[in-house]
DNA sequence: TATTGATGCATAATAAAATTAGGTATAAAT
DNA sequence: ATTTATACCTAATTTTATTATGCATCAATA
């Protein structure tokens, strides 16, 4: 993610659960959608996002689907049910990760 | 950090934060530090620790000093001007990536 | 007294994941 | 006609962590 401060590993947690959320998705579509959950303060780099959805398909996480629109191909990803679970102890990971980070730093990160 | 689920890059803001708030630290202590403010839940991971010390002093944000304790050596660690400066701007970031997660992973990360 | 665990530093090989920097092509808008 | 948006991709490099060691001192204990 550029510009981002995204810090290393969260990418996939967040394209799990876009697609959790949103059921079936494709990777444009999915930068589009960050932008506009963050009011544009988050773009995803591409040369990031294409390997790890690569990676979650390869991992079982996901599973693609080509899709002719108009001229175009678009590749349609959904969450398997191996997905659902791993989305769920990734998302309990970065609540622990954010815990700790509050023991760490202070209690300068809660934003609740 | 081994069994953290500290993600990648808040290595470094952690030992600097660590830095600023206790002055003078070496590498050893650092590690029980952590422990002690995680209730032993998290680990710093030698392998990471000691390059990413080495990281800083080359990068001019700490500066390293070492000294003979009974028959061995300890490398102390001093935060710099610049070192401080950085360790603000960190902490800032980390705060935007904990508030990006909110925007685009929903509520669940505010413990505040 | 021999061994284990704690203290204290370090590096090398490997792996994981990001950034940077391209490439290809269709379609819409200016 | 050219730019912008849509839509996918990969290769080289960089960054950072993990894994697996290595060395050495010192205290506790079996």
């Amino acid at each position: 993610m550029n510009n981002s401060q995204l810090y290393k590993g969260s990418l996939s947690t967040v394209l799990l659960k876009l697609l959790k959320e949103n059921g079936r998705m494709y990777g444009y579509e999915m930068t589009q959608k960050v932008k506009e959950l963050t009011a544009n303060e988050v773009a995803l780099n591409e040369g990031a996002l294409y390997p790890a959805l690569h990676r979650l398909e390869a991992d079982g996480l996901l599973t693609a689907e080509v899709v002719p629109v108009g001229n175009r191909m678009r590749k349609y990803y959904t969450i398997t049910p191996k997905g659902q679970t791993e989305t769920e102890s990734r998302l309990a990971e970065l609540e622990e990760f954010v815990r700790h980070m509050q023991q760490l730093l202070g209690a300068k990160l809660s934003l609740g």
